[in-house]
DNA sequence: TTAACTCATTGACCAAGGTCAAGAATAATA
DNA sequence: TATTATTCTTGACCTTGGTCAATGAGTTAA
């Protein structure tokens, strides 16, 4: 593919491919390329063969399920220089667990799995952070089900925008939604009905102020305390 | 320990070890301990450090989450010759993700994890092992959180049921649950009351038998039909 | 600016599944 | 066998969060 340098330097940063050499990165990106989606745009459906995996560059991309009735269940949000789909090279079945699809218009670069996994035999240490990606993704799924099962609604939004917060800010920190808020109640299985009367009560209480996609935490120390 | 020879050949059975050579295995068992706990023992408490993992010899093993108020929810039930908690190597804090308790009598050996991290250094297909074990598992929650938000508790049961099935059987195959009614409901975060009355409701529908532990699905096809 | 979208909000209503409590059945132990 | 725990079942009732429908607000395009 064309502009191997600009990839090249973009990859070092991505923890997944910085241990990878000169010439493992450039048989890596002998068959990865570009794509551009606009939003809206699928970028592969659940069940679908998966031949490849993905970094984002710029956009957001949404994997969700689907119910028989049309019902979607967001699993993941990705972000800017995020990878997604790369656990799939090591699953029973090599097709993809859910859909995905842009939510902005997005850019990405896909990777052949293959590929990838024959660079794996000679780069241990591209095994190990692998491994960590895996290891970090099945801790976040664990977690996802005890809020699930053990948790309101309630509950998980605040978790949620408590999480939203930089490090030591305390009182009076305003946070961004990330996405519409649809798709973030979705993703903490909350209808957006329901996200948006939890939303209205924790006002009501002095909580928080929302100002469209942006929530000022009025009083997170009293937040926390509904945890 | 003792009896080296006899877990190194049970080793040799178990993926995970299978590709260990002599001296590699030696190592390993070096630093493995067997332990025995009654029924209802404590392994590991969630949020403890974790420093092992272990193989379940015979017995049977919950991993579950509890919530503050002291509601449970199984995440996985362990049967015999089946490895867990090697995953949390792998995650961002060497820590329990959850808690661990025998619900039967039961045997397990332990694995030290840094001891078993240095072996894969040198087990190339070691490593790709517990890929294969980490992305089973993945996909698993995947599929456990899809069942979750898309689908109702029959859905959920109908489908444990099914999947309890051997592979050809077609119509009148009995089937037998491996732990209690509590248990099962919990890992399909299904409260035992209404556990109970959807098997009640299925049984009227002529759809299957329950005796006590052993459910006869009467009506297969018709099981089916329900998902 | 108006029209056409998409997304968010609010109200009225509903239902799946949870809670609580009482028994029944089964298993474990003396 | 009697006794004591567990686990399971069933009934009556309730709550959370979902559904449906109408409206509002913000964006994009003509």
């Amino acid at each position: 593919m064309e502009n191997n340098h600009i990839l090249r330097d973009e990859l070092h940063q991505i923890p997944l491919f910085a241990a990878l050499d000169e010439q493992q990165l450039a048989s890596i990106l002998k068959s990865s390329k570009a794509i551009s989606l606009v939003a809206k745009k699928s970028l592969f459906e659940k069940g679908a063969p998966a031949e490849h995996f993905y970094l984002l560059k710029s956009g957001q991309v949404k994997l969700y399920c689907l119910s028989a009735e049309g019902d979607e269940k967001v699993i993941e949000i990705i972000n800017p220089s995020e990878t997604f789909a790369e656990a799939i090279m090591f699953m029973p079945k090599h097709i993809y667990p859910v859909c995905a699809e842009a939510i902005k218009d997005s850019e990405l670069y896909s990777f052949d799995m293959k590929q990838f996994r024959d660079l794996l035999e000679n780069s241990k240490e591209t095994c190990f952070r692998l491994l960590g990606t895996m290891g970090r993704q099945l801790h976040g799924k664990i977690t996802d089900i005890d809020n699930l099962t053990l948790h309101n609604a309630t509950y998980r939004l605040v978790v949620y925008l408590l999480e939203q917060l930089p490090e030591g800010a305390m009182a009076l920190s305003s946070i961004h939604l990330g996405a519409t808020k649809s798709i973030i109640a979705s993703r903490l299985s909350i209808k957006p009905e329901t996200f948006s009367r939890i939303l209205l009560r924790m006002s009501k209480q002095g909580l928080i102020e929302v100002h469209g996609n942006d929530i000022t935490l009025v009083d997170v120390i009293g937040l926390r305390e509904l945890l």
